[in-house]
DNA sequence: TAGATTGTTAATCGATTAACAATC
DNA sequence: TAGATTGTTAATCGATTAACAATC
């Protein structure tokens, strides 16, 4: 009974914290900047101060995924370049459906910066009856009835969410449903999905109010900001 | 001497933990849905409820800030939502100067979402000749050279930098000399800043390798994705 | 009053850093 | 070999959760 479990290629022990798949994305740039520069190998401890991150911490990181120094030596870039896009699935191709064509959907869909790593928008969605045909980049708006179809023909499996708050939930719910199994989802509202689905979210505005926050709290600046402050009610001790 | 020193009005003990302020923006959005509803007080466990956050959790995120709840009541909807504004510092208006008019850009100029929070586009920049001297949305937009005198005359203190990577730190250091206290960077590269000056940065194909390395590790979808994985070499135990 | 719910202290859990034997 | 650097264990630090007296 047991060995009829499918054992996965590379075992998966479990699932990286964010915090950690989020360093190695960085690292992944680093190790591309320090390529160009013409070096070969690099250590934990150039890596680390080049991103204002400690070196133990850096193999700690690495060292999650599988062995991929050489001691006395550090990490050959090419070596570990290979391994840290496989790690993250970019060694691969991420055909994507776009759905919703409002201004940041459009944006997104002219935005280079995805495609050098492998995600490239593939299908375009809107229920909106004014875009629905419409082209923009070679590609044509299909209706969200299409989903089905369409994802299945493009072998699709990520969607990048550009819709309405109020839509969002509705409109994951449908394309889970067509089998997606991954979500960057820019509306601000948080979804309700299966855990089997993968979901990042990328809530504009609480990005802006954390700015907003860390200037008004930061040293310096408050000062000559600080005048609406004044009419505190409640400020018991 | 020492009582040079100005009293701030509101006493910063200390920066707010960047997961709790995170935390405070997601309570914000839930209070106005509850209230939106008509429900007029809500207890911490209502909040944490219906974003998947421990009932504790919400209640030590609050009294971070100060006392805002009432024991056997709850917190007064209205009262929490004045006060949470406040420390986020969304009871105002915070121009804005938007920096690098390409596709990103362009979008963000267009997408409303920001507006609701008292964050508004004041300003554009863009180094391209060709750009300057274009109007978007009622906005002219201006050689970098006018950053110090538009930053002055519109009292902006925020700028949103959507400039290709290698003039992002060049750029960054540009608005800062400008005394723009607050960057939203949505530039792929890690800007090195004095600390008085806010950063919060969002980088989309970061966004987009996380949601690829939990599509691949998430039970159920690997298998047929799985097919590139094989050719390891040195997976020594 | 009895029931509900806060703010906060103590206990737990997880993530970061320091230290070092093993290795090249 | 001596010096450098890894991978990893142990120590530290911080964040989350449980528990509960104080309060309405």
């Amino acid at each position: 009974m047991r060995d009829s479990r499918h054992e996965s290629p590379n075992p998966v022990e479990k699932l990286a914290p964010k915090a950690v798949v989020g360093r190695v994305s960085l690292y992944l740039r680093q190790l591309e900047a320090f390529r160009a520069q013409g070096q070969v190998t690099i250590s934990s401890n150039q890596i680390g101060t080049a991103l204002g991150i400690n070196d133990a911490q850096v193999r700690k990181d690495l060292a999650f995924f599988g062995q991929f120094g050489h001691p006395g030596v550090g990490y050959r870039i090419d070596e570990l370049l290979t391994a840290l896009r496989r790690i993250l699935g970019i060694d691969r191709d991420w055909p994507m459906a776009l759905i919703g064509l409002g201004n940041l959907g459009r944006a997104l869909l002219k935005y280079r910066g995805f495609g050098d790593r492998g995600f490239n928008i593939a299908a375009l969605f809107d229920n909106d009856q004014t875009k629905v045909g419409m082209r923009f980049n070679d590609l044509v708006v299909h209706p969200l009835d299409d989903l089905p179809k369409v994802i299945a023909d493009k072998n699709i499996c990520l969607a990048i969410l550009t819709v309405p708050a109020e839509a969002a939930q509705r409109v994951a719910d449908q394309v889970v449903a067509c089998g997606i199994l991954g979500i960057l989802n820019f509306a601000p509202m948080p979804l309700n999905l299966p855990p089997t689905v993968g979901v990042v979210a990328v809530d504009l505005s609480v990005q802006l109010e954390h700015l907003a926050y860390k200037v008004l709290n930061t040293q310096g600046g408050i000062s000559y900001l600080g005048s609406t402050f004044r009419d505190e009610h409640d400020s018991l001790e």
